[in-house]
RNA sequence: GGACCUGUGGUGCAGCUUGGAGUGCACGCCGGCCUGUCAAGCCGGAGGUCGCGGGUUCAAAUCCCGUCAGGUCCGCCA
């Protein structure tokens, strides 16, 4: 999607606000577009960039509307050849009120006009493979082949100088809050657990790899061992895991740890950050980030990262089918939606949503449709002959669903069931919010441990260096699912938009969570020695987070993917469409690296 | 690894269900006209391997199979 024209995209920026941005003109030009105004009639100027339009009105008279990124400018000129659109431009010009009745209100410098110009072309343009303009839709490969035309488009300049100032935002913030910017390596080793990682083999030690970070985070908590006290970091991570609407294979993170701090104080620093970045992009004051547990979280939304902009959430019925006969629903946690938006819940439509939730891993969806009879309120389902008169009447109290909506209930294991119904939520009524609001909260008190791996270890939730939450700390051998931890998540508009933890310092705690983790000690020695020897020699309680700039920026922006605030995006294949990469290299490169490729990989047979 | 959607002049679409000549619309491009236009207008013109391969058929953009590319999602992403 590229349409430029939605709400959302309006209340980013204002005209008043871009003009703010017009920095002072430079080289061939003497001004931006911006700014000119009724002010300046009179004066001489020289603008540079590109021709957006060619208005030709007989031979004495052709009107040029020029672009720069601050706007769109006309400019009156009597015939003159070979102009043609996207040519280069630098003019020098007059500045005049429009004559009266020609005053153009749709454009920002709509009240005046460039005369006696003076056209001199720096580089002319064949014409381009599509049109430029945020009115129409251009096909994304298209886009992404001409990326560097397309990064012309307004929309295009808007994103990217959105994102510009958000991480102006972010380093003020972090500046005043005395956090020290460091930069840490790309080439590195790789980190316990965590995303695929990409690998970079070594030229120098043939048979041997480097690995670029899936995040700092080892690195950052050696930063705090070597004193830093707060550091930060607009970092890039890359991981090499199937890519989606909102990940690419790299992306961009503000990653931040600090030392002799709490949950609370993190929470504050990147809660400040967000401020500075809201009040500057969209010049409002943030309100108190609230907070909500993940077990709250999840029981009345079914996820982590809810999106609380439209009001619906999930209703328990566990108790009602408790003792029940239906087989369906004797399941230790029975969950029930009332949907909005029912009377476009055509029967086809409901079918499709009982196979959306045997897709998320559930057995499926009992919906129920509330009618009216001559006794009152009742329902009617394929499965309504199997509930007794006590169980529908219960339904009924407890969803106060009247006549005309729609029950969808799902019966499983309660994380299954509030996720399987809580993602049916969001694809039913994600589209109902207002795209203008933005709510963040945070979400705490993550479980430590979510389950089991093939060996029946434990699974940190985070990673293995979070730090429990120190009143479960007993729970640890008896009851670890239950313990939760020193983690948190930040949350805007139902992405989850970074996470963070106090980490482990104490070697004791660490060895305890090691063991339940089933990681022996030369197992840890040998797969992050370097950290737990760095916590040998004084390291200080601290903690951390790191949450995603693109992210941040496309719902700033009002982008539906983060491609739209990347410049040089890829494909959901993983390829550049514009350089063609990834490509085949040369015999010599591989052999040099000590390696030989398989002779044809299926793409580039 | 899997599911679904899309692929038609430079761009965006329609045509596909129910097979019958590359048929249509809008934008752009080229040429002409036009002295106040601004989504300019009017007239004329050029531009196509219907993603690719195979099959069915007298006949395929259309039906079937495969494949490639793009997208959305599941798995995956501590």
């Amino acid at each position: 999607m590229c349409g430029a024209l939605s709400s959302t995209k309006e209340v980013t920026m204002s005209a008043s606000q871009l003009r703010d941005l017009v920095p002072p003109a430079r080289g061939l030009r003497s001004h931006y577009v911006a700014a000119i105004t009724e002010e300046s009639i009179g004066q001489e100027v020289t603008i540079c960039g590109w021709i957006n339009k060619v208005r030709e009105q007989g031979k004495q008279l052709i009107f040029l509307d020029v672009r720069d990124h601050t706007g769109v400018i006309q400019c009156v000129l009597p015939h003159q050849e070979g102009l043609r659109t996207e040519f280069v431009v630098a003019i020098k010009a007059e500045v005049a009120q429009r004559p009266d009745g020609t005053e153009n209100e749709n454009l920002a410098s709509g009240r005046v006009e460039l005369r006696n110009c003076t056209v001199e072309v720096l580089n002319a343009a064949e014409p381009l493979p599509f049109p430029l303009s945020d009115r129409l839709e251009v096909d994304e490969s298209t886009r992404l082949r001409y990326r560097y035309l397309d990064i012309r488009r307004a929309s295009m300049q808007r994103n990217l100088r959105i994102r510009s100032r958000v991480n102006a935002a972010i380093r003020r913030s972090m500046d005043q809050q005395g956090f020290v910017e460091v930069e840490t390596p790309l080439l590195w080793t790789p980190t316990p657990e965590g995303a695929r990682e990409f690998v970079v083999p070594s030229r120098l030690q043939t048979g041997q790899a480097y690995v670029l970070p899936q995040s700092p985070q080892i690195a950052k908590q050696l930063l705090m061992v070597g004193g830093i006290d707060r550091y930060y970091q607009i970092a890039r991570c890359l991981r090499d895991e199937d890519l989606r609407a909102d990940r690419q294979f790299e992306f961009t993170q503000l990653d931040l740890e600090a030392s002799f701090v709490g949950q609370e104080d993190i929470m504050n620093f990147i809660s400040h950050a967000m401020a500075s970045v809201v009040e500057d992009v969209r010049g409002i004051n943030l309100p108190e980030v609230g907070e909500i547990t993940w077990r709250d979280a999840m029981d009345r939304f079914g996820s982590d990262k809810p999106e609380r902009r439209f009001t619906t959430e999930l209703i328990d019925l566990s108790k009602i089918f408790a003792s029940t006969s239906v087989r369906a629903l004797s399941a230790p946690t029975v969950k029930a939606l009332v949907a909005p938006e029912p009377e476009k819940l055509s029967r086809s439509r409901l079918d499709q949503l009982i196979d959306r939730a045997k897709e998320l891993g559930g057995k499926g969806l009992l919906w129920l449709k509330v009618i009216r009879n001559e006794t009152g309120l009742s329902v009617e389902s394929p499965v309504a002959k199997f509930f007794s008169e006590s169980e529908i009447s219960e339904v009924l109290s407890a969803t106060q669903a009247t006549e005309g909506d729609i029950v969808l209930i799902v019966a499983d294991e309660w994380e299954q069931a509030v996720k399987i119904l809580g993602q049916i939520r969001l694809d039913l009524g994600r589209h109902l919010v207002d795209g203008a609001v933005l709510d963040f909260f945070w979400v705490v008190d993550f479980p430590l441990f979510e389950g089991h791996d093939e060996h029946g270890n434990l699974l940190s939730a985070h990673h293995p260096f979070t730090m429990p939450n120190l009143e479960d700390i007993e729970l640890l051998e008896s009851d670890p699912l239950s313990v939760r931890s020193q983690s948190y998540d930040l949350v805007l508009n139902g992405w989850e938009l970074g996470s963070g933890s106090i980490r482990i310092h104490r070697r004791d705690i660490q060895e305890k969570i090691f063991r339940v983790l089933g990681i022996s000690e030369e197992d840890a020695q040998d797969r992050f020695g370097f950290l737990l020897n760095a916590f040998r020699f004084g390291a200080p309680p601290h903690g951390g987070f790191a949450f995603g700039i693109d992210r941040l920026t496309s719902i700033l922006a009002g982008e539906d993917t983060i491609r739209e605030v990347i410049a040089f995006p890829k494909t959901q294949s993983g390829a550049d469409l514009m350089t063609g990469a990834p490509k085949p290299l040369p015999p010599t490169t591989w052999s040099q690296l000590g390696l030989t490729p398989r002779p044809q990989s299926p793409r580039s047979s």
